[in-house]
DNA sequence: ACCTGAACACCGTTCAAGT
DNA sequence: ACCTGAACACCGTTCAAGT
């Protein structure tokens, strides 16, 4: 067996580990690097000799989260594919809802980092396996990334609000919908009952079904 | 003409004005309190006295370029108007690059604040009036608003890198894709080409019109 | 090579004091 | 009612010094 020198020698592994415990427990306010330093028992240069900086340890993170989150294999047609992906996406992201705005800030910084061309390249090799014209595949495989990061961070709001579980925090969101002014949100009135009601999980997935239906409709033809 | 007490009396307002004029010029990282009381020549005192918190000024700077963007009408079909309003919110982040990560986080934050349920509403008008079943209403306008959210705010990225035009941008992009690890990433390879060829808005519509199709298709249906 | 910890520059926010 | 500006607590980062 290796010489353990001090407890436990620090190492970039564990820092991001460290990292994404503060980030699941207090959100991205919890991790500073005071709070990082506390919980390893260490120095902050210790950490500066793995990590460059704040923003690469966020990307590190993220990236530790969501490797594991694509890491599922659920054998079946594409579409089943997909579907199995999107749903691990969005389990990962209501399990560590300071993804969500991490992961459109990677969005918007390009192919940069490995995040993003990780997750197109899981869902686009489905896209791919459907049988529409390769002219279609990018488009397709965006509409199902961005509707899964998007529509996951929107669950993941208030999943883990102390004391308040989802079904509340609906029909508060539901009620307060159905005060709105009539003439202004007629819509937001109109599906409040709905939203009162709704499966998270099933509503994702049907989402999910519905981007490829249109896919598959939209993908050879022309449109009028 | 009313009394001027001095150069330009501070107001809500104006400071908005300020906040979202110091984010275009250098992202989030050049709205401080600093240079925003140098900007408007005043303390951090005055700007407490109008605005909460840095977070409160964020999502007013964010409510009023949406309100702009939200504020066009070009009446025509449903399916034209929702294609308006999406390029619309297309543009205006294209304009404003720091609105991505913001709006994904108001998105992760319910309904509260008023950007999301304005946008939800505009959207959602001219999906309840495709003729699609009532229970569909919801997930697809979530759909249609994270694809504009996901897409735009992955086009924003790097427009508006200094000396890099966005014609450039994506044939890097493209190059850097094609050397990847065929192995590891044939998919991202495959689309290589058409990245570098593609044009944004056109492809953002595309997207649009793929989402608009699904709905069409599997709004009334079930799936099998 | 890896770690320590004091120090620095900067940030959001507060508040007693002014008009 | 509105503004001033010094002060505070906290943050990311650096770096000379240790082992």
């Amino acid at each position: 067996m290796a010489p353990r020198t001090r407890a436990e020698a620090l190492s970039r592994e564990r820092i991001v580990e460290a990292a994404v415990a503060l980030l699941d427990a207090d959100g991205e306010r919890g991790l500073t690097f005071r709070t990082l330093t506390e919980r390893l028992a260490t120095g902050p240069g210790a950490i500066y000799w793995h990590v460059p900086n704040k923003g690469a340890l966020l990307d590190a993170a993220t990236a530790s989260v969501i490797a594991a989150a694509l890491a599922v294999d659920a054998p079946g047609s594409p579409q089943d594919e997909i579907r199995a992906i999107g749903l691990s996406l969005f389990e990962a992201i209501e399990r560590h809802p300071w993804l969500a705005p991490q992961l459109a800030l990677q969005l918007s910084r390009s192919p940069q980092g490995s995040v993003t061309p990780r997750i197109f390249e899981s869902i686009g090799q489905r896209v791919s396996a459907l049988g529409v014209p390769e002219t279609s595949w990018f488009t397709a495989t965006s509409a199902l990334v961005h509707y899964v990061f998007g529509a996951a961070g929107q669950n993941a709001a208030n999943s883990q609000v102390l004391g308040v579980d989802r079904a509340e925090f609906l029909r508060t969101a539901a009620n307060a919908w159905e005060e709105l002014d009539p003439a202004e949100f007629p819509f937001l009135r109109s599906i409040a009952d709905e939203v009162r009601e709704h499966d998270d999980r099933e509503q994702f997935l049907t989402g999910i079904d519905l981007i490829l239906a249109g896919i598959d409709g939209a993908g050879g033809s022309t449109r009028p």
